[in-house]
DNA sequence: CGAATAGTGTCTGTGAGACATTATCGT
DNA sequence: ACGATAATGTCTCACAGACACTATTCG
């Protein structure tokens, strides 16, 4: 401790702690994760919902992984928050502002780029659908919504296994990987790694590690959307409950008893003076989100 | 397919003639929220509970903040991931190894750090307590235990303000903040925004943003707690229920009925052959975490 | 009237919360 | 025996799940 004065011993220390490259600095980006929730096209896919969550990609045209397809994002400008970055990249994707985004996860493997390091911060946004037409970036050619499916293959007391489908509106493009979580201890707690495959047979596929993104994205959501009003923000200010009813299917993968959906959602809204007419059937009332609706566990957010 | 070939050549050519340095880039760093659970000591704050929260902070020897606690972490180096350079810090600051730690959040405001441009990933840690030797790292001329308690204050509609206050072990050091969570409405989400504000009469105060990456954690863990194993990680091998309650009362900041807490509790422990006796009542069961528990509810996590 | 979907009523099981009671040590 | 804390039993109530039933339109 006294040689601590010593002016030698200080200057001597630091000299075989430095090491010169470590202060060499990482790029920093945003990967934009952009869902919607949409109807189901007719006669495709006979998914048991009426609707689909969709993913906004954009198609690489630029090295590396060009004409791959990726997540929109971009680097984060040396005087602008991460935030802020995501809600520049939203903005430039969708047009749209003021909609909800939280941060997800980021995401730090040394090769994730392999161009150079780069550290990748990850947001979520859920947006309506209509009236959004997406833009494609200077660094890339198109932007597309793709149509995510996950479905369980199997599970048994070590992992799980997860058919995860990513395919363009159009069905051009379909990319499919299975994904695997193998149950692990981590201290005293369970958890899991995920290992993701692409299936043989892609022609195309999923830039850098954002297949892991999506991924953790679909759970990300279907947890959430248990607990909070998240799924509120995929339709418009005034929606029917059977519309959102669907939403909540297409995000948990799974259907839902009508009388108790109803009874759970009811507090959280308000009744407009519309309703659905001209179906055949009886006509459907229109609900809004009601904003004095207050639910004990609420999200734990940094602005 | 023809064309994979050719876009492998331009891939490879882009990749040899990429110059990195076109934009300017922040630096990254990880800041570690190392946690722990100790016995109160007695006499001093008269709180209900027989345990406390500790978080291990250093006190900085450099500028910025100089003389200023703050929580321990450091630079990511370029050839290393996010996740083991808080491996490395945490290993560095307590020498332990393979205990529980998690990604919380990433701070990416621009003025962050006096100095330049900082992003500082934060990871939270549960360590348990007995055997654990703090280590000053060489940014740091020491690390200690400091106790957290967050109050709250008062609540109502559209706010609600708590004291959240950080006092070393010995009580020389206090450090006390006004949290304020403003709700708002973000999308259809009810969420809110934080802002802290040091009480006047502080002597030290936490550098950067540290006070709001703590509240933050605690957040977490009183969330994760409720539905998680987490709290196991706060405590050795072996324990008895009574201390696993005064851990989950510690976090939670109220009294659980022991009854009720047993009946949730006993599912994921295995009783084991000791007692603790000597005391002066009825012999304490020791029990062990019972690795074949499975709860349906775990957390998405990347390894 | 029938097809189709909207919307409601009600029974049951599960689990958290509150509290009462019994058990087993040291002194 | 008594103080002290461990450990268990049980009642209630809220709520999610499952399912049956009624309502209202179009054609």
């Amino acid at each position: 401790m006294k040689d601590r004065n010593q002016t030698g011993t200080i200057e001597r220390e630091f000299l075989i702690n430095y090491k010169p490259d470590r202060y060499e600095r990482p790029s920093v980006t945003v990967d934009m994760l952009i869902f919607t929730v949409d109807d189901a096209k007719l006669g495709k896919s006979k998914g048991t919902f009426g609707k689909e969550l969709k993913i906004l990609l954009i198609k690489r045209k630029k090295p590396p992984f060009m004409e791959d397809m990726a997540l929109p994002g971009g680097f984060v400008n040396i005087e602008e928050s991460i935030q802020d970055a995501a809600y520049r990249e939203l903005k430039e994707e969708t047009n749209i502002e003021n909609v909800y985004m939280e941060q997800l996860y980021t995401w730090g493997e040394v090769n994730r780029d392999p161009r150079m390091r780069v550290i990748s911060v990850s947001y979520m946004a859920l947006v309506p659908k209509e009236g959004l037409r997406p833009i494609a970036g200077d660094d890339a050619s198109e932007a597309i919504w793709f149509v995510v499916k996950k479905r369980d293959l199997m599970e048994c007391s070590t992992n799980k296994s997860s058919m995860l489908s990513v395919e363009s509106e159009d069905g051009c493009i379909k990319m499919g990987y299975i994904v695997t979580e193998y149950y692990e201890r981590k201290g005293f707690v369970n958890t899991f790694r995920t290992e993701v495959e692409p299936i043989s047979g892609n022609e195309t596929n999923l830039a850098f590690d954002h297949i892991h993104m999506i991924n953790m994205a679909l759970e990300r959501l279907k947890n959430k959307v248990e607990y909070t009003q998240i799924a509120f923000n995929l339709l418009h200010e005034e929606f029917t409950l059977p519309e959102l009813q669907q939403v909540y299917e297409t995000i948990l993968g799974r259907t839902l008893y009508k009388a108790n959906f109803r009874k759970k959602i009811l507090p959280m809204v308000i009744k407009t003076d519309n309703k659905k007419t001209n179906v055949a059937h009886r006509p459907v009332q229109y609900y809004k989100f009601n904003p004095e609706y207050y639910a004990g566990e609420i999200d734990y957010k940094e602005e």
